[in-house]
DNA sequence: TTTTGAGTTGTTCGA
DNA sequence: GTCGAACAACTCAAA
């Protein structure tokens, strides 16, 4: 008899280890081929994404290794996934193909057609659970209603039952005579100019960073998060390409106590409620959660747009964060959050505009958290807390989590010699102290482009009309 | 069905 | 400089 073979189908769950879709081919066949589709419907598709393109080369060489050094062959095939697996799998001769669950719109039409693609040739497919700590899909009120606030969610999946974590597999069968193909070159994959490498890509990189920070950072999560120097544990681009198992980081958490567990936990929730909300909600992905909010008016202002893009606002924290962003394709999370008040309650510019950039700027772009965070603060999602509390302030959130000024003159260093007491609203200063910080306002950096306590009250207004009263 | 309790991350003002 | 109140009365989830 021809021996069993099983197709593993690796999406962004580039990992071996806790891996339920490659235990669960190698559980019952002779011979498991493990592949990677390069989709081109992905990489030149909604946000196409060079920092994130580079990180993704990065994990499938290492994944390469990784399946080669246990006796193992990774394919690599570049087309339709549709039409790919079902050639792969009549080439191999695979009875099954083993992939594991995702939620974004896109990903869910992709894997329909390819299941109709593969039933209709007589292969089986079988779908496991993606790369979140719980079951997302399955989460229901006491009702049977999938959830749109995140408390009550947030309690339901504390208790939530948790799949088995599982072993990285000791050795793999090589694949037989079948094509291999070859992982091009970065440039092929829309990665000509990626940022500068601040994140090792990897199984093995994400499992290092993953013990240092259990290690280093966590115990003192709770009071340092917010800071905006440091204080996260950076581990957001591992989770997004699945080089990191949230199932597994979850479990590491749940076996220590202390309120820096608790807190980086309910943050691990968050990923999980955002996956939710697209999954039930996959109209959220392009239009506001809140039906109400359809109707907000944006500004169209490319010159703002622009200006906020390349971090030249005039308001310190926002320039920081987005020069952040556009050199290390990574950002703080307060400073995302400020950044994301800033484009829609100051320049009253679209969340989707915020959305794309992020997109195709992070490394680790998430649809489902992009998503969820952007309609968040833009006051247009799944969230009821009232407006007034998601009109961030840019000089005060920088008092608040960067005081010292750390964060503001790494990345705006034409601000290094403006001294603190300055150094949030630089415009403040007289032509004497510009001309002793080394920066003149309108040469070295620029006035701010708005002003905040105007176009607060504008938001308000804007909001309060478009929510038929006074609501979010 | 109806009621009840509660809701990530704030800001500003005036005493 | 610090502190409490106002912002404004909505919607979701659970019972």
């Amino acid at each position: 008899m021809a021996p069993a073979t099983a197709i593993v189908w690796f999406r962004r769950d580039l990992r071996l280890g806790d891996n339920p879709a490659l235990s669960g081919a190698l559980a019952g066949h002779d011979r498991v081929v493990p592949v990677f589709i390069l989709d081109p419907g992905l990489l030149r598709g909604r946000f196409p994404s060079p920092a994130r393109a580079a990180f993704l080369h990065g994990c499938l060489r290492d994944l390469t290794r990784g399946v080669r050094e246990r006796g193992g062959a990774m394919v690599v095939r570049e087309g339709r996934p549709w039409v790919e697996l079902p050639r792969l799998a009549r080439e191999a001769r695979a009875c099954t193909v083993h992939w594991a669950d995702d939620v974004s719109p896109y990903a869910r039409a992709r894997d329909g057609r390819v299941r109709t693609a593969l039933e209709r040739a007589g292969v089986e497919v079988v779908v496991h659970p993606g790369n979140f700590v719980a079951a997302v899909a399955s989460i229901r009120t006491f009702q049977g209603r999938p959830y749109r606030v995140f408390t009550p969610f947030y309690r339901t999946w504390l208790t939530a039952p948790r799949r088995a974590l599982l072993d990285a597999p000791e050795a793999l069968a090589p694949p037989g005579r079948i094509r291999r193909g070859r992982l091009p070159a970065l440039a092929a994959l829309g990665a000509l100019d990626p940022p500068q490498r601040l994140v090792e890509p990897g199984e093995d990189a994400a499992r290092r960073a993953m013990a240092a920070w259990l290690d280093d950072g966590l115990a003192r999560y709770a009071e340092r998060h917010d800071r905006l120097a440091g204080g996260t544990s950076r581990l957001s681009p591992y989770l997004h390409f699945g080089c990191l198992s949230a199932r597994e980081l979850d479990a590491a958490m749940g076996r220590r106590r202390g309120s820096g567990a608790v807190a980086y936990r309910r943050q691990l929730c968050w990923r999980d409620f955002f996956a939710h909300v697209l999954l039930h909600h996959p109209e959220s992905a392009r239009r506001e959660l809140q039906e109400r909010y359809r109707s907000l008016e944006w500004d169209e202002d490319d010159e703002l747009l622009d200006a906020w893009r390349a971090g030249r606002t005039g308001y310190p924290l926002v320039d920081a964060a987005m020069r952040e962003l556009l050199s290390t394709g990574w950002m703080h999370n307060r400073a995302r959050l400020v950044v994301g008040s800033f484009l829609t309650k100051d320049l009253h510019l679209d969340w989707r505009r915020g959305e794309e950039h992020f997109m195709r700027t992070l490394i680790d772009g998430d649809e489902a958290s992009n998503n969820g965070n952007w309609q968040w603060i833009a006051s247009v999602g799944a969230d009821p807390a009232p407006y007034f509390r998601r009109l961030l302030s840019p000089v005060a959130q920088q008092r608040r989590h960067d005081p010292d000024g750390d964060y503001v003159r790494r990345w705006v260093p034409e601000l290094g010699a403006v001294p603190d007491a300055h150094l949030a609203e630089p415009w403040r200063m007289t032509k004497e102290e510009q001309s002793d910080a080394g920066c003149i306002l309108g040469h070295d950096y620029p006035n701010p482009i708005v002003d905040h306590a105007t176009e607060r009250e504008r938001a308000i207004q804007r909001y309060r009309a478009a929510g038929g009263g006074v609501r979010r």
